[in-house]
DNA sequence: ACTTTAATGAAACATTTGTTTCGATAACTG
DNA sequence: CAGTTATCGAAACAAATGTTTCATTAAAGT
């Protein structure tokens, strides 16, 4: 069991001192462990967009005879974590507490997203979605409005849907100006709106103006008899259920991701350019950090 | 095609049927699941004293198509991905295209959200976030940062955070403002950073200044060896794997709420009161919305 | 400028893989 | 008993795997 560590560690370490195709490659398997475990390795480098042999000089600059070597390594990683993850859990929950409270916090935790994840993702709430997906299509202008613990799942939507149409408004009420932001919203619009209970004013007072100008409401909350969901053409209801002290808002996050690839994939190539150029944007401005270029005389 | 169900279970019910043989061979994967998983055919044949045949015509006698696809079955088990899913999924691959191919991508998205929040919390994951608790528990102050698509992830962070703590700073760069909210930060404080490939250079950047004011970094991200995690004091390694276009930062997002449910579970009693104070004071804002009083002819 | 070195991907290579075929053997049936 | 069937394993097969080779290219050193 200490040979998986070594090797992980040992790709870590000389990382810097790789050629770029390999980082490419050192990179996925740090990144997919699994992969090298469970597939083959022309499998692996095709997954790491790089060809066969450079995996092969890959193990050999760190040291590792063969590919099955360090795949046996990975394996046993795997054979050494408990099966199941209910099962893991499970045995948490009866160990002592004291040494384990963290762990059985963190494992109820992702216990917990999955489950809330496995409601969103229902076979009804995807009916939902894509009937969300309709609306959001036709619409003039797209508002998004999500407060508090709300805000994130409100900015990641507006964030990506901005990459390729330019009709999105979030709604966060800077400098006050949550009224302004809202002008002009008409029957031909669309509000998203986040929110769970217990709910925002402003969240709620956003829907009712809206609804007052006979635009439709898409809400994503966590019930179908949620303020924000009166009316609504769509109620996309995600459960936020945590063992935390905090409502969680992860899953809607997820939920507003769901759709935007839904209104990226309706949209076909069109769209996918338009990201493109989105993205060209971004790196003419500078945003992105250029990753280091492998150091060649920083070898040891 | 058909009973996906449990392969397992099939193995066992139809055993008495097999021939000697294939039952030789049934034994052996039934006592031995992970060599599927794991390993070659050819090799559990050997490991089962029985010729690869055998083994193929088992398949046949399950209902099984191929090796590759029992083997899936199994591999699948290992990597925890809750069976239903995985299964569904692949249902849904195998219908026609067009009416369902928004339907899978749903899926896809629900499936991998759900992979990634394992591989997030795995045991080894677990830990870091525990030592990263450490950290943040002795700072004086605690700043995050995440820009672009990973500003939700530190915005839940430092809103939840901020209910219960005061020195918790957000480095949004409102106004530009992203030196001056990093100024005066030093080593017994913390940064935590998140963000993906590919990285921003705001984040490089206050990560990189962090470092030279020997400010420790925690650092949320998708590599090991991501720029933002050089010489971090913990790293928690997210996947962002997504089948939609954008990178998926809906596990940072879970991961940061973790580590919110941690501190509070490490701050106890005192901290609820914290929060309870906190909360008194959004009401006393009139920040939530009071619920309709349920109208007394409006039963369920 | 030229030489030397490192890096890279395509192709070739020998194995190994999962599957199929086919003759041999055993078991059962009439 | 003969004849049919079911079972089995060796061999053949195409497809894949992991590795090595080699010519080409890009970078460093002189």
């Amino acid at each position: 069991m200490g040979v998986y560590t070594d090797l992980r560690e040992k790709l870590i370490s000389d990382y810097a001192t790789l050629s770029p195709q390999m980082q490419k490659a050192a990179r996925h398997i740090l990144d997919h462990p699994n992969d090298v475990a469970l597939r083959s390795m022309r499998a692996l480098a095709r997954a790491a967009n790089v060809p066969p042999s450079t995996v092969t000089r890959l193990m050999a600059a760190i040291g590792v005879d063969t590919w099955q070597q360090f795949r046996d390594s990975y394996q046993n990683r795997l054979l050494d974590l408990p099966a199941s993850y209910a099962h893991r859990a499970r045995a948490l929950q009866n160990s002592e507490a004291d040494i384990h409270r963290d762990a059985h916090l963190l494992q109820s935790i992702a216990q917990a997203e999955i489950a809330n994840i496995g409601q969103a993702f229902a076979p009804e709430m995807c009916e939902r979605m894509k009937d969300a997906c309709e609306h959001i299509a036709r619409a003039r202008q797209v508002f998004v409005v999500g407060r508090g613990a709300a805000y994130p799942a409100a900015y990641q939507f507006a964030y990506a849907y901005r990459l390729f149409n330019e009709n999105g408004v979030l709604v966060d009420g800077h400098a006050g100006a949550f009224g302004d932001q809202l002008r002009g919203i008409g029957p031909r619009d669309v509000l998203i709106a986040v929110g769970a209970r217990p709910y925002i004013r402003d969240t709620v007072r956003a829907v009712a103006f809206a609804r007052k100008q006979h635009c439709p409401v898409i809400a994503v909350c966590d019930s179908d008899v949620a303020p924000i969901a009166v009316d609504a053409v769509a109620k996309l209801v995600v459960s936020d259920s945590s063992p935390s002290f905090f409502q969680s808002f992860t899953t809607s996050v997820s939920v507003m991701q769901a759709l935007v690839a839904l209104l990226v994939a309706r949209g076909g190539q069109k769209v996918l350019q338009r990201i493109a150029v989105a993205e060209e944007q971004l790196a003419a401005f500078d945003t992105y950090h250029e990753e280091a270029a492998p150091t060649r005389n920083s070898r040891s």
